[in-house]
DNA sequence: CTGTCTGCAAAAAATTTGCAGAGAT
DNA sequence: ATCTCTGCAAATTTTTTGCAGACAG
């Protein structure tokens, strides 16, 4: 991690993250860049989101029922959870995040929390509609 | 579905989670039951969580940055979510569920959860201890 | 008996690694 | 000039599948 260089791929990666802003998977991320640089590997792809995750310029989710997408991260600090709908794979933002509350609770206990991911699908209002 | 088998794996798999009552990976299922059982293949666990998460008998748990874990579920309606200690890998139980606050807030936005999960890590008193 | 389940081996799917050449600083 | 990064291919790792024989009902 100690010298990062500016690769056309890794550029290409994290400004399709940014103006997406929405997590993306591993192949969704690959069937874009390809448009770009059709020889791009996909281990080129995992091993510049390692070290974007290292740098902490993305967030990693697990969604639908643990598949594993990737998202820009705005603000270094920014702390943020999506809702996916079954039917059609939209991607939606959490409200609020409902573990703050807790952390307080389980330090009381002894357990201090350094990391929290939470995994929820559903229909989406759309969905609903058209069903 | 039609008609399961009691077979002997599939009884030691569901009598192991609920004398263990923890989640449990299907590595750690596999070390366990090959004590009793040297012969039987992960396929055959595979398999019978499988089978044993249609009937609702156990819930899957994803910990551990995305590993998953099966656990017995002794009541059918009942809903829990799980701590791991990041040092000593032990898993422990959260007091209360924070989504489902959430869910009335989501679901006047449209949104109606059908799952959700809920995967926290850090330090746990012991291991704090003992740094 | 009949149909399901098992162990084994092979196949798929997802991610990681080794390497020689290309590219960034 | 040096060291990192890339694409490719092969290796790992995790889970799934096909199959012939074993076992439950």
């Amino acid at each position: 991690m100690a010298n990062v260089r500016n690769t056309k791929q890794r550029q290409l990666i994290l400004s399709l993250l940014k103006e997406t802003d929405k997590p993306m998977s591993i192949n969704e991320l690959h069937s874009q860049l390809v448009k770009e640089l059709p020889k791009i590997a996909k281990s080129t792809i995992y091993r510049n989101i390692d070290s974007l995750l290292a740098q902490n310029l993305i967030d990693k989710y697990y969604l639908n029922d643990n598949e594993v997408f990737y998202r820009f991260k705005s603000d270094h600090k920014e702390h943020k959870h999506f809702v996916i709908c079954d039917q059609c794979n939209q991607i939606f933002d959490l409200p609020t995040c409902p573990i703050h509350q807790l952390e307080d609770a389980m330090e009381e206990e002894g357990f201090i929390i350094k990391q929290h991911q939470i995994q929820i699908s559903g229909i989406c209002k759309n969905c609903i509609k058209n069903n």
